[in-house]
DNA sequence: GATAGAATTGACCGGTCAGTTAAATTATTC
DNA sequence: GAATAATTTAACTGACCGGTCAATTCTATC
């Protein structure tokens, strides 16, 4: 029960980290098991398929994510605090995955779902869940903004939509540029467009 | 010299639609030469290489649709109708090939750019390259509302950057999701965000 | 109508692709 | 420790990949 699952894990985790690098049309099979050191049958006894692999290594990467997220997320957390750092916390991710890939690799779940929409419905469902998970959370403290009264937008729903839709077009952007500029004026962009009173440090 | 480009041009069309429908990794040159009814070997007779055919694929249709670019952002319109048009423009050719193919393509530029950034430098530049054509124009016209006073924004550059990242954001989203309502919001997004002060129908 | 260069053909290459299989090895349970 | 099931191995399949090539046909010019 033990070893399995480090073999099915590591299967998950280098298949994610090739994807996000590369992209799914071009990450073999032979290559994930390559890199992960284990046997093409292996992977076939845990997937049944190349794409049952990405949409399993999407599941496993957004539950490893999201205990950090409900942390940046807290209510403890003053509303627009939260929203900034999630901006650093993406800036910090993309830096990180940047200097370890040597390339900007913009957001896991978009690349590969744009990539892939309209050939694979199972991947492109999962990717347009995963896509949608942080707006939720900035849906939410934009409401508690709202209310605290630190925030001159009036839809919270609306809002969080249109950020998403900011947040992903500036990681394509820095993806396609190979560049980490774009994501720089990501926090002021958004206090900007919510309208936030205070303007901090 | 007629029918020489003829084939040649085959080529790159059908390449380019094939490309924005699917994915770079997806269509096989196999697959472009059957759909043109041309022999393999004619392809690579104006062809180096596949990257090479979506590369002058890009420049082709980026060519005839610089006119029609020229066209929407003409002086002789007023700066915000300008806006308003691109908009129109883009949401039609969204709805044209999603009917044409039955899938919501989204940037052609941006698709295929993200999808091989990190794999070949020579399309991720070119990518890059098209992807910022249509900034130039946003960003005249909103140099000009700012003369005219019909706008509240302040620095021409910076807004048509950040408009530039919501209908990335926003093509992205729709191709995921493979419907058109993500791009609903995108005229009045805009002006929103460029603080448009006339609120016409 | 001879000639040369461009366009076209279709068979062909070695390599790689996703996925299979049967046998061997390891863990688990009684 | 025998029986059983889960896991791992490595060789294998057949289709398809991007790209090559020599042979052929077309076309323009003199």
């Amino acid at each position: 029960m033990k070893k399995t699952c480090e073999t099915k894990e590591k299967l998950l985790e280098v298949g994610f980290d090739l994807f996000w690098d590369g992209s799914y049309g071009s990450v073999s099979v032979d290559d994930i098991c390559k890199r992960a050191g284990i046997n093409k049958g292996s992977f076939y006894h845990f997937f049944p398929s190349k794409a049952d692999l990405v949409v399993a290594a999407y599941e496993e990467h957004w539950k490893q994510k999201r205990p950090h997220m409900d942390h940046i997320f807290s209510p403890q957390v003053p509303p627009l605090e939260r929203i900034r750092n999630m901006c650093k916390y993406i800036c910090e991710v993309q830096k990180e995955k940047a200097e370890q890939y040597g390339h900007v690799c913009g957001c896991p779940y978009t690349s590969v779902g744009s990539e892939i929409a309209t050939l694979d419905e199972k991947i492109r469902a999962k990717s347009e869940q995963f896509m949608n998970c942080s707006r939720k959370y900035v849906e939410s403290a934009i409401a508690d903004a709202i209310r605290e009264g630190s925030v001159t937008a009036k839809d919270p729903v609306a809002a969080a939509q249109r950020i998403n839709m900011l947040i992903i077009g500036m990681l394509v952007e820095a993806r396609v540029q190979n560049d980490l500029k774009p994501l720089e004026g990501m926090e002021s962009m958004i206090m900007d467009y919510i309208g936030a009173k205070t303007v901090p440090a």
